[in-house]
DNA sequence: AGCTCTTGACTGAACGTTCTATCAGGGGTA
DNA sequence: TACCCCTGATAGAACGTTCAGTCAAGAGCT
C-alpha cells in the first residue's frame, strides 16, 4: 500500500499537467502518455477505466485545501489589523506556486463547462474561504472591533478585493502592467477595508 | 451590404452558443451546423475558412463594450456617493443578460488556455474598466473628495469587491446560497469603500 | 419571348487524421 | 505455472476539411 504504485502517481501527475494546460477535451490520452514517458498509451487503461475517471481522480487528489484558511479556528479572536493582512498575503502568495496556478486554471477553466466541477470548486474552495471570513467578521463585530454590518457582503468584499491581483498572476498579464506588488496592494486594501468597517466612536 | 448575409449571422449566432457552452474544443463543426439548422456542416466552409477563423470572428463581433463603463467621461467630476453605486449596479446587472453571461463564460474559460484570448479579454474588458476606475479615483483625490491613496489598488479593490457576486451569477451557485441580493451587496461594499477612503477631517 | 451561360448558395459523400478504448500476447518475478 | 505489468496493433467512431456536383436566379444575347 505504501507506494501506491509509482506508475499510477506518474500518470496522475502527467494528467494533471496536461489537463490544466489544455483542458479536458484538449488533453488526449496519447499526450498524457507522452508526458508521463509511457511507451504505450494503453497502459493508462490498466490503471484507470477511462479518461473521465482519470480526470475525476486528478481533481479529487489535487484539490488544494487552501493554505490561506487552514488552521483558522485560532484566528477568530485575534484583531483584524493582524489577521487580515496575514490572510491576504497568504492567499496571494498561494498563487506563486506553480501547482496552485495549474490547479486554479484547471478549476476555473472547466467550471465554465462542467457543473460538477463548478460544484467541487464552489464547495471545496469558495465556501470554505467565504465561510471562514463570515464567521470571523461576525466574531469581530461581536467583540466590538468592527461596526455592525452585513458579513455576507464584507466577506465577499474582502476576498474579492484580492481577486484582480490573483488574476494577474494566473492569466491576465494586462493587470500586472502597472507594477503594483502584492504587499502594496494588501496594505492599501486592508487599510480601506478596516477604515470602512471601523466602529464609530459614538457607538456602544 | 445591409444584411451581411442572413446565413452568416445565423452561423455566427449558433457558433457563439456552442463555443460558449462547450468551449472551442468541445464545440464541433457538426454541432454548430445543427444548432444553426443547416442541412450540411460543409456550408460553414463557404462562409468561413476554418473553425479557428469562425471562433475568432465570434470573439471579434461579440465582445461587449461593457455598458457599465461606457460614456464615462462625464462621470469623472461627479461625487463618488452617486457614481460608485451606479457603476456597481450597472456592472452587476450586466450579468443578468444571457448574452453577457455566455460571453463571460467563453472569455474566462478560453482565456485559461489561449493566451490570445486572455489578451483580448485583458485589453478589451479589464484594462478599460480598471483604467476608468483609476482615473476616476485620481480625479476624486484631486478634488479632495477622497483621501490620497494608491489608485491602482483602489481600482482593483472596487471592481474586485463585486466579482464574487458576479461569479455567483455566472457559474458558482454555491455563492448565491446565502441569498445576498445585488442591491444589498452594492450598498454594503460601497459603504465600506467610501468610509475607507474618506478624506480625514484634519487634512488639507 | 425564349434560349444559353454564368454565378452564388448549398449539399452528400468522402478523405485523411486523430480520438478513445480494446485486446491478444509477452516479459519478469514468485 | 501463475500473476502482474506492460506493449503493439488495431478497431470503431468522430473529427475538420475538401470536393464534385445540384439547383435556383439572374445576365446577356437573339
Amino acid at each position: 500500500m505504501a507506494e501506491e504504485s509509482d506508475r499510477r502517481a506518474q500518470i496522475l501527475e502527467a494528467a494533471f499537467e496536461e489537463f490544466s494546460a489544455k483542458g479536458f477535451k484538449g488533453a488526449t490520452i496519447k499526450s498524457i502518455a507522452r508526458a508521463a514517458n509511457l511507451q504505450s498509451p494503453a497502459l493508462i487503461y490498466w490503471y484507470f477505466p477511462d479518461k473521465e475517471a482519470l480526470f475525476r481522480e486528478v481533481l479529487g487528489t489535487r484539490i488544494p485545501l487552501l493554505r490561506a484558511v487552514r488552521d483558522t479556528a485560532s484566528l477568530l479572536d485575534l484583531p483584524p489589523e493582524n489577521v487580515l493582512p496575514s490572510i491576504a498575503k497568504r492567499y496571494l502568495s498561494t498563487f506563486d506556486s506553480r501547482a496552485t496556478q495549474r490547479m486554479a486554471r484547471l478549476l476555473v477553466g472547466e467550471a465554465m463547462r462542467r457543473p460538477e466541477v463548478a460544484e467541487i470548486f464552489g464547495n471545496a474552495v469558495i465556501q470554505r474561504v467565504l465561510g471562514f471570513l463570515k464567521s470571523y467578521m461576525a466574531r469581530q463585530v461581536e467583540l466590538g472591533r468592527l461596526r455592525p454590518h452585513d458579513v455576507r457582503a464584507s466577506a465577499r468584499a474582502f476576498i474579492g478585493m484580492l481577486i484582480p491581483q490573483a488574476g494577474g498572476k494566473l492569466f491576465l498579464p494586462a493587470i500586472r502592467e502597472d507594477g503594483l506588488t502584492d504587499d502594496e496592494h494588501v496594505e492599501a486594501v486592508v487599510g480601506i477595508f478596516l477604515l470602512g468597517l471601523e466602529r464609530k466612536e459614538d457607538e456602544e
